[in-house]
DNA sequence: GTTGATATTAATAAATTGTAAACAACATAA
DNA sequence: TTATGTTGTTTACAATTTATTAATATCAAC
């Protein structure tokens, strides 16, 4: 399972169980794994449990407030990086300071657009992405982007340019077969433009280093990646 | 340069001077460093030759937009991860999304009061790696970029600025691969044009001096620093 | 078997980097 | 001022690696 295809958990908390179910079905359609809380206290249990990557926390919850869940969570170990935002319909000023320098990193007002909101828990995760670098880990395998390394079982495998775009393209998406076209203009740039058998022979010196069975041809339509 | 001094850079685009007053004035207060441009071409010049650590655009200006100077600068080398927000009256749902989705990290509207914008940009800055002061230590190695030494074993080494700067990108997050295009951007600047080998003339040196084993060359890709 | 595709290999072309040497710009000390 | 040394850069070429092509072999489907 890769880094990128693995689905980010979402853990939502609100006291009013419509605003969970819109949210909820709103971000599970776009393939994050979510699990609510119907306040406080238990979205303290639920974020020890499941270690979500990113919590939406109601301010006005019975029993904790949201700025009080957030106070907890952010001294607790495996929680300071953790996103947080905050989601209430008050709208004053002070609040939302209050909201940020508790250590919140969004404060959004209901009401808010479904989409809206999906666009901004993406930006946060995009910018998480950045800065701890992308690892994709399929298996044996660890491609790291940042490091331009390979390695399957822990040995170090080196690949040229070409041959880690490439393999690096495939393993993005393990079992989705991409086309020769795709490759091409992915790898190569739209601009370019080399021979039929050159896709072939990048193919064969990935499969070399990596054994035959990592990469297979489907005849007719292109190549796809598989442990 | 302590932690404490070294002040973030800001840059504000806006076409309308009161707001560009307004919001510099305070962040100046909180201790940043603050450009300003009038239009997004202007905003684009500057941010080459500032490089600041934050941007925030106005969406309506005058030549190219802030989404547009947005979409310019996430491609150039070095803005990748720089912040950038989205300050705007435009408040309709699809904007915002468009604002998000084009690269920015926050979408903020107008009017807003600014402590509230400070708030935020500060929220924005509490996620990025703290640096861990002025002394970097990689196994043996260590690296003063206040005092401009470096010692190997505790025996101080002696870097011209180049090669000191060089290695200081490099070791800053060792063995991720620096591109060539980077690291002229980071050590030389934007506006600087050097020969194709001037890059590998200074690593020559550093490796000279400190052992051909520190700096791996990634073909085709950049340099990784390894101690 | 014919056909249309991909695989394989070796040869060749192209691109990238390493290195030494030369040079200009600048600073410093005699 | 002149001499000396350092630094940053460029140049030219060697060394190396990578990318591509071309030719041939193989395979699967019909």
């Amino acid at each position: 399972m890769t880094q990128e295809t693995k689905a980010r958990t979402i853990l939502i908390a609100d006291d009013e169980p419509d605003i969970l179910e819109i949210i909820s079905f709103n971000l599970q359609a776009q393939g994050y794994n979510v699990i609510t809380a119907n306040n406080g206290n238990e979205a303290i249990e639920l974020a020890k449990t499941h270690k979500p990557d990113l919590i939406i926390l109601d301010v006005m919850m019975p029993g904790k407030s949201g700025f009080e869940v957030c106070k907890v969570l952010r001294v607790l170990p495996g929680f300071e990086n953790t996103i947080i935002l905050f989601l209430t319909a008050l709208n004053d000023d002070s609040t939302q300071i209050k909201g940020l320098e508790t250590g919140g990193d969004d404060y959004i007002t209901k009401p808010i657009s479904p989409k809206v909101l999906i666009s901004r828990v993406n930006a946060h995760f995009r910018r998480i992405i950045k800065e701890t670098g992308s690892i994709l880990q399929i298996g044996d395998l660890s491609i790291d982007r940042e490091k331009y390394v390979v390695t399957l079982k822990d040995e170090e495998i080196i690949l040229a340019r070409k041959e880690f775009e490439l393999l690096a393209l495939l393993a993005s998406k393990p079992a989705k077969v991409f086309l020769r076209n795709e490759i091409l203009h992915k790898v190569w740039g739209s601009e370019v433009i080399v021979g039929d058998r050159t896709i072939d022979v990048h193919i064969r010196k990935i499969r070399q280093k990596l054994g035959d069975d990592c990469i297979t041809t489907v005849k007719g339509v292109g190549y796809k990646f598989q442990m």
